[in-house]
RNA sequence: UGGGGCGUCGCCAAGCGGUAAGGCACCGGAUUUUGAUUCCGGCAUUCGCAGGUUCGAUUCCUGCCGCCCCAGCCA
């Protein structure tokens, strides 16, 4: 990462470390991402990470990477590892700091032990139904369980029991004796330990009980020193939760400073919904490149770089906040703006035969990899007699805006010589199937002498030369800025959403296209080889982004 | 009629008692062999509303109004 790259954005968050180090409470700072390993990072994801090892770094302290593995039904080492791969791509190192929760069971065990010594936790059998009953309403305090008043000895012996697996899923809990008519849901008797004789993905069938999200988050916070614990809005009513247990069981005491989560306009972020999709096959799975996970991004072909000034660029708050998408796509352009090779590919092609150019000849011309980078070097493309234009640069009956090909209008050929349509030829349906033309042979690499201005520039690509390609164009997954609102997010689906184009003319030195890698097609967007549909005969290239078009704008007016 | 938060331009977001940064979007215009990029210029006399304190309030106080989150043995 660059350091003009590095966060320097104000926000709340950063004050108040700055506070806690300028008062000398800490000298230095620690802070964590704590996925669940039971789904793929997604873009909302990025903005935590980047959060978190970005205040790590603009103070110089750490972040650690930790799973927070308590529910093995959901949890699986697949996506253990997609994330790892996902942080490392995103650019950020967690060094030795690589943390599971599911390390800390056994310390975990003996903080619960130490409530239920202390007469602040006890064993609950409630059924599920009835537990709920008791924890009353928003608005009605609830009642005290009838097992609140076990004795000491009771609670222990039952809770061995539990970790014994003596006992089947369901039939007891431990929970904290707190407060039945709290406010706040969270004081109200929280379960700590259910029973679940299931398989943990790293501790296997070593616990029959796991701690609930609740009891092990902050400890395993305090376990690891984290100073400044980030996380959601939502865990703000946890807070006074996390701080009982960490007074009770008199252990280092995290901040927890909550921020609001990522939204992003026509997609969704939840993990359940694109566990969803994916499932119900509307994509073709966590990378596909219209999803806002990281996998997907990542095959569409933005870059790393984006995403960090993306979430960069957004900054961070607590009011609940809508990004749209334009703000992503901007951040991806302005990254690749800088860094894509240019080339030449014609997606609707239009044949077009030079009248007065040699039939056999072929030219070797040098054109620029970036125009504005000299240093990114040259390329070679061939011109010919015969090429292919894109059909909407040629229009039969222009208006004066448009400054592109028409019957007698001349345009330059980007790169190369300056034409003029004499004829357009059509089929027996009445479609252009070509159009003659005339070159300035005079024009290569200069102006015309008479003075006569030639305003449009349209890209081409020599037929006989040309690398038959095929395109994916990606849009937006969903048509509606918020999917959520309605009955089902599912129906607000863009059917459009991909579109394949199977036979696009690309410039030959796009054989040496690499999967992943970025290039500009001049006037259309940016484009990179898929690393998996790439497998046939023919390269299949990801739309990443459209190139800004204002002339399509000026037409929608 | 419980608890916790939040309200600054269409969307984000600085600001923390001294007279409204920035980005995206949008609108003009210049340069341009990408109608791209770049570049200039425009875009909140006003900070949810109403009172109060103060020489002075987006910033402090009070009261309204609006929005978000919480009743998983999910995280």
């Amino acid at each position: 990462m660059s350091s003009e790259e590095s966060s320097t954005g104000a926000n709340f968050i950063k004050t108040l470390i700055q506070e806690d180090l300028e008062s000398g409470k800490h000298k230095t700072i620690v802070t964590r991402f704590p996925p669940e390993p039971n789904g793929y990072l997604h873009i909302g994801h990025a903005k935590a990470i980047c959060l978190n090892f970005g205040l790590a770094s603009d103070f110089n302290g750490r972040c650690h990477l930790r799973f927070d593995d308590t529910n093995p039904i959901k949890e699986e080492d697949e996506y253990v590892n997609a994330i790892r791969e996902d942080v490392s791509w995103l650019g950020f190192d967690w060094g030795e700091h690589l943390y599971y929760t599911s390390s800390y069971f056994e310390q975990l065990y003996r903080y619960a032990l130490q409530l239920i010594e202390k007469g602040k936790a006890y064993v609950c059998s409630l059924t599920t139904e009835q537990m709920r009953e008791y924890r009353g309403t928003l608005t009605e305090p609830g009642r005290l369980s009838p097992y609140r008043d076990r004795t000491v000895e009771e609670n222990r012996d039952l809770f061995g029991r539990m970790r014994a697996g003596e006992f089947p899923d369901g039939t007891h809990v431990l929970r904290a004796k707190i407060d039945m008519a709290a406010g706040n849901l969270n004081l109200r008797d929280p379960i700590l330990y259910r029973i679940l004789h299931a398989s943990h993905h790293r501790t296997g069938d070593e616990w029959s009980i796991y701690p609930m999200y609740d009891f092990a988050h902050g400890q395993s916070d305090s376990i690891e020193a984290v100073t400044h614990s980030i996380c959601t809005l939502e865990f703000e009513d946890h807070r006074p939760l996390y701080d009982w247990f960490i007074r009770e069981l008199g252990i280092f005491a995290p901040r927890q400073i909550e921020f609001a989560r990522l939204n992003l306009s026509y997609t969704v972020m939840s993990k359940r919904k694109l566990l969803q999709l994916v499932q119900e096959k509307y994509v073709s799975g966590w990378d596909d490149p219209r999803m806002p996970t990281l996998v997907g991004m990542r095959r569409r072909g933005y870059p790393a770089a984006a995403i960090r000034k993306f979430c960069e660029r957004i900054g961070v708050g607590k009011g609940a906040s809508w990004i749209d998408l334009a703000v992503l796509e901007d951040c991806v352009r302005e990254e690749l703006n800088e860094t894509a090779p240019r080339a030449m590919a014609v997606i609707h092609p239009l044949k077009v035969v030079l009248t007065n150019y040699p039939q056999e000849q072929v030219e070797e011309l040098t054109a620029a990899v970036h125009p504005q980078k000299p240093e990114m070097g040259s390329r070679t493309i061939y011109f010919s007699r015969q090429f292919y234009i894109e059909r909407d640069d040629f229009m039969e009956e222009p208006s004066k805006k448009f400054f592109r090909l028409g019957p007698g209008r001349e345009v330059r050929l980007r790169n190369a010589y300056i034409i003029r349509c004499d004829e357009v030829v059509k089929n027996a349906a009445g479609e252009i199937i070509e159009l003659q033309c005339s070159a300035d042979l005079a024009t290569l690499g200069a102006n015309p002498t008479d003075g006569r201005k030639v305003k449009g520039t349209i890209h081409w690509v020599s037929a006989p030369h040309a690398l038959s390609i095929e395109i994916l164009q990606y849009d937006r997954l969903f048509s509606v800025e918020n999917p959520d609102k309605g009955e089902d997010y599912r129906q607000n689906l863009n059917p459009g959403s991909l579109q394949k184009i199977e036979n696009v003319y690309a410039e030959a030195s796009l054989v040496n296209a690499l999967p992943g890698v970025p290039y500009q097609f001049e006037r259309t967007g940016y484009f990179c080889v898929d690393p998996v549909d790439s497998c046939g005969s023919k390269p299949v290239f990801n739309r990443i982004v459209t190139l800004r078009d204002s002339w399509a704008k000026e037409q929608g007016k």
